[in-house]
DNA sequence: AGCCTTTGACCAGCG
DNA sequence: TCGCTGGTCAAAGGC
């Protein structure tokens, strides 16, 4: 996470790299350091997208864009979207911010290694000044019952953050941290890459998480994604009648909420083959339980 | 009360 | 064997 840092009008680059089973991140911003981790490249873009974005979350009000790029190529104003994500084994998710408005911080800590947080249970077993190494070396083990996976939290000279696991691959799904959902509760809407990977890794959809991860995203006026993936938002989306299909060179299709009363709105631009998807105002009411309405469907 | 971090001590591998 | 180093243990204390 971002953690007492200012990001106004900054710039933050999110880079990971897969190297066998092992996965090392570094983050850096025009202004800061960053906390961020993300899931590997090789894992679902959707995921990336949303583990970005919920991220971001503490300082959810000055994002702006979000854009996909890969093979630690980027630019700022041209989101990628022709490369073959999944066969890559870097990538990189650039934010970029264009708030004005100050976001304080309320979650600053006297440790930065303990900050991140993927959506597993750590526990810190030991800290070590290595030789060589600028910053001490951070031990974590997973909590979860004989689970043996172990990791190791660094920073670099340049004070980029290394992390880098040990020991055998989680025996279970993902569990939640404390810090996780006490940030997740104190601020009510995160959207969480673990949500969506967890229902997918048990393979029992979890619409409570799924939804609640999304709120993230719909509730934030004036946010804009660009992907290539898709993105389902939880909520139910009811196209305009007059919705303009092509709009200069591209097509747009404009949606407004489906419950009653609410005044929320989406616009998804397809620009070849990336999707800018904006919302616009809060919705008014609880997310579209489209897993209950399953259940009554097949219940009739 | 339970979970977590901190931190000095301890252990094992290596030259 | 000794010293160095990275990794782990575990008691103490904080939240």
């Amino acid at each position: 996470m971002f953690m007492g840092q200012n990001l106004r009008g900054s710039m933050i680059v999110m880079e990971w790299m897969t190297e066998g089973n092992n996965t090392s991140y570094h983050t850096s911003s025009s202004r800061c350091e960053s906390k961020i981790k993300i899931r590997p490249a090789d894992s679902n873009r959707r995921k990336d997208v949303a583990k970005a974005v919920s991220e971001l979350d503490p300082h959810q009000r000055t994002i702006s864009t979000v854009f996909l790029c890969t093979n630690f190529k980027w630019f700022e104003n041209e989101p990628a979207g022709q490369y073959n994500t999944e066969s890559l084994s870097t990538a990189s998710v650039t934010i970029q911010s264009d708030s004005k408005v100050d976001v304080p911080d309320t979650h600053s800590t006297s440790d930065d290694t303990t900050t991140q947080d993927d959506g597993y249970r750590w526990r810190k077993y030991g800290q070590k000044q290595v030789k060589g190494c600028k910053y001490p070396r951070s031990y974590y083990r997973c909590t979860f019952p004989h689970c043996g996976r172990r990791k190791y939290v660094e920073k670099t000279d340049e004070g980029h953050e290394q992390v880098s696991y040990k020991g055998p691959e989680h025996s279970h799904t993902i569990q939640k941290s404390a810090r996780f959902n006490e940030d997740r509760t104190n601020r009510q809407n995160v959207l969480t890459g673990q949500d969506l990977q967890s229902q997918r890794e048990d393979g029992k959809p979890s619409l409570e998480l799924n939804t609640t991860a999304i709120e993230g995203i719909i509730t934030r006026p004036r946010l804009i994604i660009q992907t290539s993936v898709e993105i389902d938002d939880g909520h139910n989306w009811q196209p305009l009648r007059m919705s303009v299909k092509s709009f200069g060179l591209y097509q747009r299709d404009f949606f407004t909420c489906a419950h009653q009363g609410c005044v929320a709105k989406k616009i998804v631009e397809m620009r070849e083959e990336v999707q800018k998807i904006s919302y616009e105002g809060d919705h008014t009411h609880p997310l579209f339980d489209k897993k209950r309405k399953r259940e009554s469907e097949v219940a009739l």
